[in-house]
DNA sequence: AGGTCGAGTAAACAGTGTTCACAAAATGAA
DNA sequence: TTCATTTTGTGAACACTGTTTACTCGACCT
């Protein structure tokens, strides 16, 4: 099954594409979703707005291209981090903070990623299509990590695989929306002096692998 | 200052301010923050459309005042919990879970509140007003917990008061947004068995406390 | 060359938030 | 009561939005 840019048609094709999913991806980063519209984009590539329904079936459809694309850029990340040959707990902390800080790289796009209560993958498509997700890939990941720390022992043995991942998921999520949504949320504009961003992090990336650990240090 | 009720044209003011949050309550609850335009409004209460701007400046602080009372509804709830007299880990626990248990029974509402980079409340209006916003003093209630944790002996000394207290509500958050957005979360289409939502939010309290305990048992 | 298929478009549809000038009603003062 | 003033509500419009339709044009294949 060969599949790629034989005539020139098809690579024209997938060049326009990229070039629509390019604009999306400049106009959504600076004015976040609010500021993305078909025509803004299609001024911003020079077409008009019906052009960009021959590329993608609706907004939705587009949006959520961009939105597996910038969850593949932090999947890419944390698998880099993952891979260093470092002792396992740093390496567990070190995913989780590194899950955060990537996708706190794009606020908009992070926030926009889990925005709405249906799930758009899994109704939206094919059932088929979200297994191969970018998310459902970095959910393997995590359970990956704590297969690996309750194998060393390092974890609690009695944790439950899927759901202590899930668990770390969400509460990593739950930090990068924090951050995301009030800009700058280690210093609430109400109490002044507190731990630069990156320090909070790692703070909460500690805590949240402590919960796990079967024998915690006793201070810090 | 006398502010309420005195002539029946403030009454029947508050009234019908009253019947606009009604109808946008009831729309917002069932067909979410899409579903949710000023024509509707305007359609649920017999009303025109430009009526409602005699009452609210626009949409989005429409649906601020909307936000500010599902949060009062979750600190009330929350309240609640914490001024129980039971033990204190105990409550800790009830109290992280009951703030998530709160948020999903409306998924929509909660969503909404935290959506958008921007922080919407001290940008749009007063620092003041921020001050007194639910929020903050749901985030009151958190380290005043942190605080009686500390004094107790039972969370670890060197924990950070604020920080900490930021890093519970974040793992709170993150999970209602989990839950919230792929509706099923905890079993989440692709591994079929797993927790029921509420054995999993307690799970996942019980963790977010643990991780704090200064002398956390050994076992599950 | 003729026919087919797809890219691109202008124009329109239905919907959105918001504003404006104006009518109607309620209020306060004489 | 009668007049003036302020407030409440409205219909129509403006500037947007996503999306569809009928249509042209150019590239491709036979």
């Amino acid at each position: 099954m060969e599949d790629s840019l034989h005539t020139p048609a098809e690579r024209r094709r997938i060049r326009v594409r990229g070039a629509i999913l390019e604009a999306a991806e400049r106009v959504f980063a600076m004015e976040g979703e609010a500021g993305l519209s078909i025509r803004r984009i299609a001024d911003e590539i020079d077409y008009s707005p019906a052009a960009i329904y021959k590329y993608f079936g609706s907004k939705d459809e587009l949006l959520d291209v961009l939105k597996e694309g910038f969850f593949g850029r932090i999947l890419e990340s944390v698998n880099t981090i993952i891979d260093r040959r470092d002792p396992f707990p740093d390496r567990a902390r070190r995913c989780v903070a590194g899950y955060v800080k990537t996708a706190l790289q794009k606020p908009h796009h992070y926030v926009a990623a889990f925005s709405g209560v249906a799930p758009q993958a899994p109704c939206g498509g094919d059932l088929e299509d979200f297994s191969n997700s970018n998310r459902v890939r970095a959910f393997a990941i995590l359970t990956d990590m704590v297969d690996e720390g309750l194998e060393t022992g390092f974890f609690r043995a009695d944790l439950p695989r899927e759901d202590t991942a899930k668990a770390i998921w969400s509460s990593m999520h739950g930090l990068a929306m924090m951050i995301s949504h009030f800009n700058d949320f280690p210093s609430m504009a109400t109490m002044p002096s507190e731990m630069p961003q990156d320090d909070f992090i790692t703070f909460h990336a500690d805590l949240v692998i402590r919960s796990l650990e079967a024998n915690p240090a006793k201070s810090s």
